[in-house]
RNA sequence: CCCCCAGUGCAU
């Protein structure tokens, strides 16, 4: 028995969930029924494939059958109702439960994640009380739930209360812990508070990873203090942290986004040196670092290197390499990969048809900018204020006044304010 | 066998 559960359990992790499914449906006809332990591993494989109306049906059928769904049975459900934001339904299930199996620590933390999730915190910090009343202590998990929750939704000063409050309940902030907070204050231009955390996660013996220093490096350049991002991609490489892609990819956008072109180049080579293959967003922020400094002609090769190293491009990487086109002379090469795109299941955004009607409308060639203007509306894509700027700048530029002028009676028919003037 | 799975890229 143990032995096809854990078997089952491997194929529902490899994604191989009809082997799975045979496999369980073949204990039930041998043993009539299958232990607590089975159904659980049967029920989570259904909801991790998102099949959570096949994992419902299961638990039904685990209760007319006899056995008890355990706690464990009953957190996959509910994990799977909070997927859906099915708080209501989640409710019921957990009073429901209780026939049947004690809530555990996890089950309160699938409350509290989706209800947080869902904007209810208030809710939240109900069932955390609940779980107390319980005689069950919130755990780590817990805490980085909320602390990620409430950060997100810029409540700052109380997820530090949050924070500052779990050791006293005796639960120890670990990387995930640490790695939310920083990143929290960090986004909101309190970097030195992150900085202060960052030393105290060091005081606490703890090993920052990729994740804090990433967070860190982006959010002092963000607010300009390139030197102090510099840095501390210094100090990560003294305590012998090492990079991995993400921070990498992070770090060269920072550089390129703070001017320094040159550095900029320098660490994609140094992503290849370290080992990794630069991925589809290594390359978008290359060529839009490039295109930035005036470098757009590089577009063509790289677009070339990355089709050649089998990368993948996705709608930002195609709205990048557009725009690269567009802006070094080769709109029709653009226009290629416009319908391209679209052919590889990534339908233009606003964003694809403003890189183009702006280079259509920089070089005159206006009619076909408002072809694209039309075609785009047509579409049901919202234009925004960009692609009408474009526009009308265009027209106005050569004279063509009177178009000009209704595009702009156009725009603020849609309520919307120019910015160019 | 169940819960946080925290950090990167696009147009005027």
């Amino acid at each position: 028995d143990v032995t096809y559960t854990s078997m089952i359990g491997v194929l529902c992790k490899a994604n191989r969930l009809d082997e799975a499914i045979e496999l369980f449906e073949q204990m039930e006809l041998n043993k009539k029924v299958p232990c607590a332990y089975a159904y659980n591993t049967m029920i989570m494989g259904y909801g991790s494939a998102g099949r959570f109306d096949d994992a419902y049906k299961l638990l039904e059928r685990q209760k007319e059958k006899g056995c008890i769904p355990s706690v464990i049975a009953y957190n996959s459900i509910l994990t799977c109702l909070g997927k859906k934001g099915k708080v209501d339904e989640a409710y019921k299930m957990f009073d429901e439960m209780k026939k049947d199996a004690e809530p555990n620590p996890s089950t309160y933390n699938i409350l509290i994640d989706m209800l947080c999730k869902a904007g209810m915190l208030e809710d939240a910090y109900q069932v955390r009380d609940a779980m107390e009343v319980a005689g069950l202590f919130p755990n780590v998990l817990t805490v980085n739930i909320m602390v990620d929750r409430l950060c997100k939704a810029n409540k700052l000063d109380e997820a530090c209360r949050i924070f500052e409050g779990m050791d006293k309940k005796g639960c120890t902030p670990n990387a995930v812990t640490f790695g939310s907070l920083i990143d929290g204050l960090g986004r909101r231009g309190r970097v030195d508070e992150a900085y202060r955390l960052f030393e105290r996660m060091l005081d606490a013996g703890q090993v920052p990873n990729a994740v804090v220093y990433t967070s860190l490096i982006r959010n002092f350049f963000r607010c300009g203090r390139k030197d102090d991002g510099h840095k501390i991609y210094k100090e990560m490489v003294r305590r012998g942290g090492c990079p991995d892609l993400t921070l990498l990819n992070t770090y060269m956008d920072c550089i390129f986004k703070g001017g320094e072109v040159e550095k900029g180049r320098a660490l994609f080579e140094e992503i290849k040196a370290r080992g990794f293959v630069p991925d589809v967003r290594s390359y978008s922020i290359l060529i839009h670092g490039l295109i930035k400094a005036g470098c757009a002609r590089e577009t063509y090769e790289l677009f070339y290197a990355m089709k050649e190293q089998g990368c993948v491009l996705d709608t930002l990487a195609y709205n990048t390499v557009i725009d690269g086109f567009c802006k070094s002379g080769k709109v029709n090469k653009a226009y290629q990969l416009l319908e391209e795109m679209k052919g590889k299941g990534h339908p233009p955004t606003v964003v694809t048809y403003g890189s183009v009607i702006d280079g259509l409308a920089k070089i005159d060639r206006l009619d076909e900018a408002y072809m694209l203007f039309e075609e785009a509306k047509s579409k049901g894509i919202e234009l925004n204020v960009v692609i009408y700027s474009s526009l009308i700048d265009g027209f106005g530029k050569v004279g063509r006044i009177d178009e000009a002028y209704l595009i702009m009676e156009e725009m603020m028919q849609k309520d919307l304010t120019p910015n160019v003037y």
